[in-house]
DNA sequence: CGACTCAGTTCGGTTTCCGAACTTAGTTGA
DNA sequence: TCAACTAAGTTCGGAAACCGAACTGAGTCG
């Protein structure tokens, strides 16, 4: 395995493949900028924050810009790399609220003009629809089938071919 | 901050905040189902493997099932739980494309019956139409506001105010 | 019988993580 | 002016996780 080469979830998780990271990144969305209220929101540790905005910083997902001279004071702000990174939050947010979460989601995200409950689909523009994960193929070396088992407690049978699918 | 409480982006990241998770989670996707293979694919430490597989299980995003009898032999598959991570994986690389890749995507995704690139959007059934994650609010203890600075190499002023933003 | 495969477990060494204490620059209140 | 306080880190020692390499055990193949 090339050192996140060849694949673009590889490389991305090479940013923020790190629970921290994603974190320090949803604090960002939610206009937490400060190393110590990021600190306290999320109980981790200074020497690893430190460790962690260099990290996004250096990879340019967040931005650090002295507010204040006097004191000198720091906020860490989002880049357009950095927000644009919001696709990977909502999706995990929805899974989330779908399987884990016990009652009321406890977060709802709206598209601020209507107030509708924000969307995120995956969409063809031919079909002019939306479509489920068992619908993707991918082009490169690999070839089709993505489809797996169609429940929770899978059936069993279908034999121990692997087929190539997605991703 | 609850273990894994009130946020479902955390919450998601208890199951899959890890590297080596979501990279096991790629490779189901691809078909690649057993351990050797992802062992082999992935460059893991087979000790790191075997725990994230039984995590993974029990999580429930993966099924462990034995698929011939003499000699024993396993593999794991993807359940619906499991098939519903795609738009996270779909998100991630994509961002890691746009921003990460020098040159061609390395993968590309297709919906299968027609060929056609997959997109994975944040969309408004309301108003008909994808959106930019500038147009996030969120419903809950906060209030609106996810504008960050506009570029990447983002302009300086703004006060140090922190509005809560979405998630 | 010997070599091989799959699916792990065990082992020692290295890296990372963690919380607590410390630092430095500046501010506020008495 | 001196003490207390804040923000943004750094330093430290112990605990946990990660790593590659070696080993295990069930079963197969020639």
């Amino acid at each position: 395995m090339a050192p996140f080469g060849q694949c673009s979830i590889e490389s991305a998780l090479g940013v923020i493949g790190d629970r921290w990271s994603i974190l320090i990144m949803r604090d960002a969305f939610r206009g937490i900028r400060r190393f110590s209220e990021i600190h306290e929101d999320l109980g981790i540790p200074k020497a690893v924050l430190a460790d962690r905005l260099r990290d996004l910083v250096g990879a340019g997902v967040l931005d650090k810009r002295q507010y204040m001279d006097h004191p000198p004071r720091f906020e860490y702000r989002l880049t357009n790399m950095g927000r644009e990174l919001s696709p990977i939050l909502v999706s995990l947010m929805h899974w989330g609220d779908k399987w884990l979460s016990a009652g009321d989601p406890p977060t709802v995200l709206l598209h601020s003009p209507c107030g509708t409950e924000v969307e995120i689909e995956l969409h063809c523009r031919t079909c002019q629809r939306d479509f489920d994960p068992t619908e993707i193929t991918s082009r490169h070396s690999w070839s089709a089938d993505t489809s797996e088992s169609g429940t929770n407690e899978p059936e069993t049978g279908e034999p121990a071919t692997a087929p190539r699918g997605a991703m």
